[in-house]
DNA sequence: CCCATATTGAAAACTACTATCAAAAACAAC
DNA sequence: GTTGTTTTTGATAGTAGTTTTCAATATGGG
């Protein structure tokens, strides 16, 4: 609830109500949300919300890192917050509940040989593991 | 150009024109397109095509294997054929262009690390790697 | 060749997202 | 605290992407 302000405000942009609204969400949420859901939430905490300032809110934040639009297997996308370091989201298909992990040299082997092969520089990776998680296997095992 | 044909008889789907035509275009294709531009080359190559029936067809190859949504970086998600076995995307951020490789037990360590401290059981992944291909890295190095 | 059925495409409906603009809020200077 | 400049906001309207509906058409088996 900190982090959010704080880059904010290093930034030269102003410390709002939606903007924390935005922030209090995501930063609770344990799942990706797409605009639509953070405004449902958000209005909750501050009826005034508007869509149109969850929608530039959303860009803001990811421009400045502090969340990241992951690929959703149904709809088109959702946003996660980022903890710092380079993290990808193991994501539960069932339920929606996911874990972020450290991906630090996850790949490095991988993309080595991959440049070799291609002829190609790799600059970023998307990483999203699917499955499901304890709760929802269910009792069994 | 086969294998599209042989998979829709093999599960009991007609082969159409609009079918055909669709599977021409991505199979030729070595970018991910976005539904649009499916119709696009679609329509050069059978002016009737109907936008509706490109959302559908997409919709059964996916459903059938032959070809997957990928996350895009600025809009919401491309097609690409998949070729038979598990394969990952390396994107040219620039020109678009991509190259598939085999993707055989390349995370399986940290999958299993993962499943260990989580409690997940991973069932799917998805990985993309972005980058620049020799020819947009220019003449230098 | 014919027929039952799957499939198609136009139009309309619906949803996601973006541009516009006057009113309101933030913050820095006093 | 008051003031004033500038950023930010939210309602409305507009655009783009996707799905539903349905009568007309094409397919593949008999
Ligand atoms: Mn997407
Ligand atoms: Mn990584
Ligand atoms: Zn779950
Ligand atoms: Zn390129």
């Amino acid at each position: 609830m900190e982090r959010w302000e704080e880059a904010l405000a290093q930034a030269g942009y102003r410390v709002t109500v939606p903007r924390r609204v935005v922030a209090a969400v995501l930063s609770e949420a344990d799942t990706p949300c797409s605009a639509q859901v953070v405004f449902e939430l958000g209005k909750i905490r501050y009826a005034g919300l508007g869509l149109v300032t969850v929608y530039r809110t959303l860009a803001l934040y990811e421009s400045l890192g502090l969340i990241s639009r992951v690929h959703v297997h149904d709809g088109c996308h959702g946003y996660l917050a980022t903890t710092p370091g380079h993290r990808h989201a193991l994501i539960c298909t069932r339920c929606g509940r996911s874990v972020e992990f450290l991906g630090q040299g996850d790949l490095d082997l991988l993309i080595a040989r991959l440049e070799k092969r291609t002829g190609y520089r790799v600059q970023e990776h998307l990483l999203q593991l699917f499955g499901l998680c304890s709760g929802c296997r269910g009792t069994d095992e």
